[in-house]
DNA sequence: GATTTGATTCTCT
DNA sequence: GAGAATCAAATCC
């Protein structure tokens, strides 16, 4: 499953449930089931964080697939992504959006701002933010049911995938490697890459 | 060594 | 709809 090209994993990956731990036991443990996932192939995705190469902040996505690659952006957001490449390709899939399944009231203390269920991992930072999850996690393996973070991949991939441009990127802004589940509520709304230009506007008044 | 930009979210207008 | 918040990595001189 894990080990081809972002793109051609990323429907896999949807309908998969990510578990937290928040600490040494087991109490206060959240569980998402992601419903939206970006891929970023790597060296070949100028829009990834490995396209110019190895650096320390990306190194996890070098490695095996399986890992988890968590970044941090804007000076306050963590995001999460799973490697998915063989190692040596650093091809990731970020993890967009979820739907919380387990351990609603600790997502909503951990957010809250989110004013419903379904906003509580409605976009990359915020389902980091819910399931507690930051730096201090980044290149654990997410196959080990051990580790802090486990991903339960699905038994088939979902029927109902949709596809199209990714959120935010400014570059190779229209290739479409975002990947949700249709219909589903907790899938981020789409917002073009806020240094992209304007889209051409129809000129329908006096000239 | 300094500057710029970013795989975002929240709040106010 | 627009702007602020705020850190690190990448880029430029």
């Amino acid at each position: 499953m894990l080990g081809g090209s972002a793109a051609d994993v990323a429907p896999a990956l949807l309908g998969a449930v990510l578990t937290s731990r928040a600490g040494p036991s087991d109490a206060g443990s959240v569980a998402v089931r992601i419903t939206e996932v970006e891929a970023y192939e790597g060296a070949l995705d100028p829009a990834s964080h490995a396209y110019r190469g190895r650096t320390a902040r990306n190194a996890v996505m070098f490695g095996p697939p399986g890992f988890l690659y968590v970044y941090f952006v804007y000076g306050m957001h963590w995001c999460l992504n799973v490697v998915c490449g063989a190692e040596g390709t650093s091809t990731a899939l970020l993890l967009r959006a979820g739907q919380i399944i387990d351990g609603i009231e600790l997502a909503h203390e951990r957010r809250p701002s989110a004013r419903t269920d379904a906003d509580l991992a409605r976009g990359p930072a915020r389902l980091a933010a819910a399931l507690g999850a930051t730096g201090a996690q980044n290149g654990i393996d997410l196959l080990d049911p051990a580790s802090p973070l486990h991903l339960l991949l699905p038994d088939q991939p979902p029927a109902d995938v949709a596809r199209g441009p990714r959120v935010g990127v400014s570059s190779a802004a229209d290739a479409p490697w975002r990947f949700w589940l249709a219909g589903d509520r907790t899938v981020s709304p789409y917002r073009r890459a806020p240094r992209a230009p304007a889209p051409p506007v129809p000129r329908t008044g006096p000239a």
